[in-house]
DNA sequence: CCAGACGTTGTT
DNA sequence: GTCTGG
DNA sequence: CCAGACGTTGTT
DNA sequence: GTCTGG
């Protein structure tokens, strides 16, 4: 699962995804959650980024809160939920981030920890995205993180994980013209382990209103 | 046909 | 909107 | 994901 | 226990 992760820095982001950022004030987001709008890229060719909520709300939708229950979209069945069969064929999308949160169960405790790319590199999440219209017609866009059985690093920290595309996939997940969910779902494996590392952080970040450079900080587990 | 759900993870 | 269950 | 609330009527 | 909010 991913529920929780982190885009410390916006540096070096427009040349890694080749288009602008039309905002100006990009903050860095140490612990973004569900409901926050997080950064995403349309298979649109709008070469734009935008902002989108976490938790996806179908266009067809009469409640926004059922967007709480959508962070994640199980790949193995993404092609036949109703929630997602239609973003599958035509609204994917990457979500930018440069690590995410796991919490490893031990008994009654939860310990969190980070994990990112060996490079400390920014990375998309495979993800889909929608449009809802709310009674005032109000435009509410959102957005899902599609999760995939665990590697190697992951396997002990839990038993799902975000799908990350590798960057020469990112191009076909938002080709528009790609329609073959077979495909399409083929494209939504676990990360090779050998690029990603892992390590414990403090219950700091389990707070949401805990947002600074302390999520960040490995815990040093030898004082145990 | 209509009504009602539409999700994931993890725990018991 | 679309699928499942009754 | 975790943290925190979980209720109503009526008054300020 | 379960739902909402972030």
């Amino acid at each position: 699962m991913c529920g929780r992760f982190s885009i410390a820095g916006f540096e070096g982001f427009e040349e890694r995804f080749q288009l602008k950022i039309d905002f100006p004030d990009l903050k860095p987001n140490y612990n973004v959650a569900p409901s926050q709008d997080v950064p995403v890229i349309l298979n649109r060719g709008s070469n734009q980024c935008a902002f989108f909520k976490w938790g996806l709300i179908p266009y067809w939708a009469k409640d926004p809160s059922i967007g709480h229950k959508m962070i994640n979209a199980r790949a193995e069945t993404v092609d036949e939920k109703p929630s997602f069969k239609t973003c599958l064929q035509r609204r994917r999308c990457l979500i930018v981030a440069d690590g995410f949160y796991e919490w490893k169960k031990e008994g009654a405790t939860k310990r969190p920890h980070r994990i990112t790319l060996k490079s400390q590199e920014l990375f998309g999440f495979a993800g889909l995205w929608d449009t809802w219209k709310s009674p005032t017609g109000e435009l509410i866009n959102s957005c899902t993180i599609i999760t995939t059985t665990p590697n190697e690093l992951m396997e002990p920290l839990h038993n799902r994980m975000p799908v990350i595309l590798p960057r020469d996939v990112e191009p076909v997940w938002l080709d528009q013209g790609v329609v073959d969910s077979h495909f399409l779902k083929s494209l939504l494996g676990p990360y090779p382990v050998e690029l990603m590392m892992a390590y414990e952080v403090s219950p700091f970040v389990n707070s949401v209103k805990n947002n600074g450079p302390e999520c960040l900080v490995a815990v040093d587990t030898t004082l145990f």
